[in-house]
DNA sequence: CAGTATTAGTTGCATATTCAACTTTTACCC
DNA sequence: GGGTAAAAGTTGAATATGCAACTAATACTG
C-alpha cells in the first residue's frame, strides 16, 4: 500500500475513546458519505449496462445476482445478503416470477418460507448480461494495484462484520 | 495491512488484458455489490440516528451535509457531489426551504442559478444531529486499525477518480 | 398441549424517486 | 446582434420505496 497522503479523520487522532467533542463533519473523510457516493456512482453507471437492453431494475438485477450465486435461497436470505427491505424484495420477486425469471415453491420444511430459484429464462438473461457487467467491473478495477484491490475487498468485508457487531450491541 | 486471506477475483488472476471469458459473477469479490451492500447497510443504520428524532429524510440529510460543508452552493454542485438526481434535489430543497432550514437566493451572476445556504435553523438542526452521527461513525471505524482506515479512505478516493476517467472514455 | 411469541412473507398507503418534458436564462457563433 | 444551442432548475406523471399492519406458520414455554 502506498498511500501516504494526510487525511484528517472525523473520529479524532486518537482513534479510540468514546463521546465526540467535535460537532463538524468533514465529508472528505466521512465514511458513510464516501461509501454511499461511490456506491451510487458505480451502480448508476453499471446499471446502464443492463437497464437499457433488458428491462431489469437495479433491485431485480441484485436479486438475480443473488439467485445466480446461491441457486436456492429464501427471501430472508436475500434480505440478509443485500440489506434491502423485505417488502422491496417481496415485490421484486413477484414481478420477476410474473416475467418468468424466477420460480417460487413453498418450502417443505417450513411452509412460511419459499424456495427461490432462477428459471431457465432467468439464467438466460443472466448469461446475457453478466459478461458486459464483468467487463465493466474489470475496467474499474484496473484503476487499482493488485494489492490495493485485495486490501479493498478485505476492508469492505471487515466493515460488514463491524456493522453486524454494532447491530447486536 | 495484514490481509492474507485468499480472495478469488472476478477479473481473473492476471488483472490485465481485456474481454471477459468468464460469465459467472462471484459476489464475494464483485465490487459493485460489495460496495453497494455496505453503503446500504451503513446508510440504513445511521439514518435511524436522525430520522427518528428529526423528520429528515436521507436525501435531506445528505443535502444538509453538503451545505454545512460548503456553506454556499448551487444545486448543480450538490448533484455533482452526491450523484443524486437533480429533480430529487430540487424537491428536497423546496421542502427544506419550506421548513426554514435552507435559504435560496437567485444568483446575481446567473439568474438561472440560486445560491443555497443553511439558515440559522438549519445550522441548529445540524449541530443537534452531527454529534451522534459522528459518534456512530466512530464506532464503525473502531473496527479498523488506524492504517486500515487511512488505506480505506485512499482507496475510495482512488475508485472515485477511476469512475471519472471511465466516464470520459 | 394450550397459549403466547416469533418468524416469513405480503400488502395498503403515504411518501419518495425517476424520467422526460418544460421554462427561463445564458453561451456560442456566424 | 439574431438565432440556435446549452445549462439550471422545476414539474407532471408513472413507478418504486418504506413503514406498519397484517396473515399464516412455526417455535417456545409453562
Amino acid at each position: 500500500m502506498n498511500s501516504n497522503q494526510y487525511i484528517s479523520s472525523n473520529s479524532g487522532a486518537s482513534h479510540s475513546g468514546s463521546g465526540s467533542q467535535r460537532t463538524r463533519i468533514h465529508l472528505g473523510s466521512f465514511l458513510p458519505s464516501l461509501i454511499r457516493n461511490l456506491a451510487e456512482g458505480i451502480s448508476t453507471r453499471l446499471a446502464k449496462t443492463y437497464t437499457e437492453e433488458y428491462q431489469l431494475t437495479i433491485t431485480e438485477w441484485r436479486i438475480l445476482l443473488q439467485l445466480a450465486e446461491h441457486q436456492s435461497l429464501h427471501a430472508a436470505q436475500i434480505v440478509e445478503n443485500t440489506s434491502m427491505e423485505k417488502s422491496k424484495i417481496s415485490r421484486a420477486l413477484s414481478s420477476m416470477e410474473a416475467d418468468g425469471m424466477v420460480r417460487r415453491e413453498v418450502d417443505d420444511e417450513d411452509n412460511r418460507r419459499q424456495r427461490l430459484a432462477l428459471s431457465d429464462y432467468g439464467w438466460e438473461i443472466y448469461r446475457q448480461i453478466a459478461p458486459s457487467v464483468l467487463d465493466w467491473e474489470k475496467q474499474l478495477i484496473e484503476g487499482l494495484e493488485v494489492a490495493e484491490y485485495r486490501d479493498l475487498l478485505f476492508l469492505l468485508e471487515k466493515l460488514n462484520e463491524r456493522l453486524k457487531v454494532m447491530d447486536k450491541a
